[in-house]
DNA sequence: CGGTATCCTTGGAGATACTG
DNA sequence: CAGTATCTCCAAGGATACCG
C-alpha cells in the first residue's frame, strides 16, 4: 500500500507512546516517566519488589539472604525509599528479639506486575542478547 | 477458608518470579535478572527506547532534541549499547552533509511493549506516589 | 551532522563498626 | 535482629573541545 514502515507501525502505540512521554502541567515541568525513572530505574528496587513479591511478608535478613549480593545498608536505603513511596508496608513486632515484616501494598503489587513482564522478556531473551553482545565484540 | 494472605497470592504467580529470579546455570553463575538489570536499569536507556518507538527513524540529532535533558555523550553512549545488545540498527547513509538513522529491531520493538507497561503504570499512579511521599516527608 | 576525546565532579554503593 | 553512622572509592555522567 505504500506505507513507509514508520507508517506501518501502529497509530495507537505511537499515542500511547506520546502519552507517556508527555510533560503533564508545563507549568511545573513535571514529568511523570523521568520521575519514575529517577526513582525506581535501578537494579535493587526492581529486585526486592520481586523477592517480595515471592516471599510474602519477608523478614529483613530474608530479604538480605535472598537477593543476591545486597547489602545491609542497600536493602535499607531501597526498603526506605519503596515505603515513602507507598509501595511497602513495614510493619514492627514488639518482640525481643525485634521482628520487623516487609510486604507489598496494593500499589506495589501492581508495579511487581509490571517487573514480572520485564523479568520474563529478560528470561526470554537473554540468550538472544547475549549473542549479539558477543557478536558486536568480535567487530570491534 | 482459612488460607493467609501469602497463601491466597496466586501459585502461579510465585512460580513465575521464581523462575524470573533464578540463577541460570549455576557453573556460569548467569542470573539472567541481574544480567539483564545491570544494563537496562538506567534512565536513559529506557527514555531511547520509548522515544524510539515514538520516532521510528529519527536521526541522531532529533533524538537529541526529543529525549528531555540527555546530553550528546550519553545519547552516544546509549545508543552504542542498544546497538551492541541487538535492540538498535544504526544506518548510515553516505551524504553530505552525513545522516544516521537509528531503529528499533525486532527486539527493540519487543521491549518497547514492555517499556510502555512501564510507562503506563507510571503515568496512572504518578499522583499516587507522590502524595505517598508527600505524607511520608511530612512524618519526618 | 554526528560524533570522539578528555577532564572533572558528584553521588551511588561497598566495607566496617557501632546500637536499641 | 534490624538496623544507623561513617568513611571511602569508583564509575556514571556533565561540560567542553575537537574531528571526519
Amino acid at each position: 500500500m505504500g506505507v513507509t514502515i514508520a507508517e506501518n507501525q501502529p497509530v495507537e502505540r505511537r499515542k500511547k507512546i506520546a502519552k507517556i512521554l508527555a510533560e503533564k502541567g508545563t507549568n511545573t515541568g513535571f514529568c511523570a516517566i523521568h520521575n519514575f525513572l529517577d526513582h525506581f530505574a535501578t537494579k535493587w528496587s526492581m529486585l526486592v519488589i520481586l523477592h517480595l513479591g515471592l516471599a510474602g511478608k519477608p523478614r529483613f535478613n530474608e530479604l538480605k539472604m535472598s537477593v543476591t549480593g545486597i547489602s545491609q545498608r542497600m536493602l535499607a536505603v531501597t526498603l526506605r525509599s519503596l515505603e515513602s513511596d507507598g509501595l511497602v508496608t513495614r510493619t514492627i513486632h514488639p518482640e525481643i528479639p525485634p521482628r520487623v515484616e516487609y510486604e507489598l501494598t496494593a500499589l506495589g503489587r501492581s508495579l511487581l506486575d509490571v517487573m514480572m513482564s520485564l523479568g520474563e522478556w529478560a528470561n526470554r531473551h537473554a540468550e538472544e542478547i547475549l549473542k549479539a553482545r558477543k557478536k558486536a565484540s568480535r567487530l570491534n
